[in-house]
RNA sequence: GGUCGCAUGGUCUAGCUGGUUAGGACGCCUGCCUGUCACGCAGGAGAUCGCGGGUUCGAGCCCCGCUGUGACCGCCA
């Protein structure tokens, strides 16, 4: 039996042909001398229908389970008026089978191979393949598959030359741990997987490809989260002879080609917002605001530096900041004890407490707002932007602390009183002119922002100087963002030796060491290196977004769970003895490697 | 590294204030059934309540530790 097409493609057009189809069973309705099976593929289901007219097909009807895969061949029919099943895209008609075949049998699967499964993630991941036969999981990746697709199809279009770079490769100081590969050849050295191919990248535009790009996947040993796995998937790009705003505009449409290609949607690339990085910090707390919510945070801290509120006015006093957040409507929607909860959730940011006050048309109502006069609850609401039947959240402290939590109830807030915008669902933006620094409590000095070979804004080279504050630099770099998720980080890169050297230095690089972590791209400078810039794009992220889903294991194949691990093959696993051996490895003994516990 | 949550037949779960024959739904097995599509009806099997320890006359329930797992903080150039 040979099949002629999709069971989920079979429809009307199909009627009175002959028709064979593959499958998995994924419901039987037995009555006896008349069998149902539902028969699923990739495309969909149809219903098969089995009768004594046909004994042979009804005795394998008899004996199929979920799950069997089966061959059919049938007649296709018109239902009657009254059989027709409106929910089943094939609905309208369905297969009399005269011929079947089990080409496989299967075991009970451990949880039900349909949408909304409730299994836990563990035994999900555990049986992975049987949970990829979910027609959500299939349309994930289809939609993944279609964003590759288009993703580089622009760059071939753009002229871009699609190179590889190498996955063994070398360990560079800055940045996420590396995951290391122990070389056999050289026992006690390592390479390690690219973290990104960033310097590859470079060298490549040195090479005067002017345009490159590829699907690169990254490795980075960081813990994970919902949009985070160990490795991803980026495309990565880069470009001689641009401006950081021909590269934005690039990109922009590339996003809207993606737009168009795999949801459908027309983009309006003059809709996507332009914000500095400390506008975005200003005004969402976050550097990657979801733009979707139309309330922002508002600095209040210019009225409370003497107001009776001690816990304001002395915060102002100790250089902190007063922030507020008026929620709209949220005055009715909270209680004290729904307040609480948020309070609680932003100790984890280090926040001390959650001052808040309800608006109603009378004024200001809430624990604290006796300690506002008049004129100073007037300005509350004038700076905060709060009407009645608002919900005024406060934050006091540390700006960053402030920012964080902000951010958080902004985001929280949005979600439960359902101020999502839904009308301009994709919101993009571009995040600019990040700061060159920031400091590391960890390494006790300053790093970068983005990478060691960011250019600064011109104006601010001579921040890189000795005895300058390198923290008031700023870097022409940039962030797309989508819908409160970073999607992409890029930059003009440092083209010419004088500045990167200046620039390792400022990072607290000796000659020496800068020579032996990144001697190659130092000496290649040299030699003539075009001004270059570039960006890599986050396509497991994208995909997300784009499937409707809030974590990026939707979207691949074979995700590792929140450990790192991988529930189905068990990696990582214990080695033989030999095979360290060979590498001139020794584990500590202590140490139970975990599948063996 | 840290914080919080979760762990009960194959799956999802109920189990209150410690005493239950550990309940339900779905699934599974057997039988009946020619128009179902959440098929129906009758019957049946299936539980070391994650592991270890403690408190108690008595623990699924309380306490401690461990393991697994999820979310988050740190981390993620």
């Amino acid at each position: 039996m040979e099949r002629t097409t999709y069971a989920g493609l079979v429809n009307e057009s199909y009627l009175d042909q002959t028709v064979t189809l593959t499958g998995w069973v994924q419901k039987r309705r037995n009555f006896g001398e008349l069998v149902f099976i539902d028969l699923r593929d990739r495309e969909g289901i149809v219903q098969l229908t089995f009768n004594a007219k046909h004994p042979q097909a009804l005795a394998i009807a008899q004996e199929a389970r979920s799950e069997y895969v089966l061959a059919v061949t049938g007649k296709v029919v018109r239902r009657a008026d009254d059989q027709i099943n409106t929910k089943l895209a094939s609905g309208q008609i369905e297969i009399e089978v005269q011929e079947a075949e089990i080409l496989a049998s299967s075991k009970t699967p451990p949880f039900y191979i349909e949408d909304g499964v409730n299994a836990n993630e563990e035994l999900k991941l555990q049986y992975r393949y049987l949970d990829l036969r979910r027609p959500e999981m299939q349309k994930n990746l289809r939609i993944r598959s279609k964003l590759m697709a288009s993703a580089m199809r622009f760059m071939d279009e753009h002229d871009f030359i699609n190179i590889e770079t190498p996955y063994l490769a070398k360990s560079t100081p800055e940045g996420a741990r590396d995951y290391l590969v122990p070389s056999r050849v050289f026992p006690g050295s390592f390479y390690a997987l690219p973290q990104s191919p960033q310097l590859f990248k470079q060298l490549l535009m040195g090479a005067g490809f002017d345009r490159y790009f590829q699907i690169a996947r990254c490795f980075r040993d960081e813990d994970l989260r919902g949009d985070r796995q160990p490795e991803f998937t980026q495309l990565d790009l880069e470009t001689s002879f641009m401006s950081a705003e021909q590269i934005q505009n690039l990109v922009s449409q590339w996003v809207k080609q993606i737009m168009k290609d795999v949801v459908d949607f027309d983009l309006d690339i003059d809709h996507i917002q332009i914000l500095t990085w400390q506008e975005s910090m200003d005004r969402f707390g976050t550097d990657k605001p979801d733009l979707r919510i139309a309330y922002e945070i508002k600095d209040l801290s210019s009225m409370m530096a003497d107001v009776d509120f001690g816990v304001f006015a002395q915060t102002i006093q100790k250089g902190g900041v007063v922030k507020a957040l008026a929620v709209p409507g949220g005055a009715e929607h909270y209680s004290r004890k729904d307040i609480d909860k948020l309070t609680k959730y932003i100790e984890r940011f280090g926040a001390k407490g959650l001052a808040w006050l309800k608006v109603t048309d009378d004024g200001l109502n809430g624990p604290i707002a006796k300690f506002f006069n008049d004129e100073q609850a007037q300005e509350i609401l004038t700076l905060s932007g709060a009407k009645s039947g608002d919900l005024i959240l406060f934050g006091a402290g540390r700006q960053d602390i402030v920012a964080a939590s902000l951010d958080y109830l902004r985001r929280q807030t949005a979600a439960d009183l359902n101020l999502i915008a839904t009308d301009r669902p994709w919101r993009f933006a571009w995040i600019v002119d990040w700061p060159l620094f920031e400091y590391s409590e960890d390494f006790g000095r300053w790093i970068a922002a983005h990478h060691p070979f960011t250019m600064p804004n011109e104006e601010d080279l001579h921040y890189l100087d000795e005895g300058e504050d390198p923290h008031q630099a700023h870097a022409q770099s940039y962030d797309l963002v989508l819908n409160g998720y970073e999607l992409g980080s890029g930059s003009i890169r440092i083209h010419r030796m004088d500045i990167q050297e200046k620039m390792l230095k400022a990072l607290g690089f000796t000659p020496e060491k800068a020579q032996e972590a990144f001697g190659f791209l130092l000496e290649g400078m040299e030699y003539g290196f075009p001004p270059m810039g570039g960006i890599a794009l986050g396509l497991d992220r994208l995909a997300m977004l784009l499937a409707g889903q809030d974590n990026i294991r939707e979207v691949i194949a074979f995700p590792k769970n929140s450990r790192a691990t991988e529930p189905m093959t068990q990696a990582p696993t214990a080695v033989d003895f030999k095979q360290l051996a060979e590498l001139g490895l020794e584990v500590e003994p202590a140490e139970t490697p975990r599948d063996e516990k």
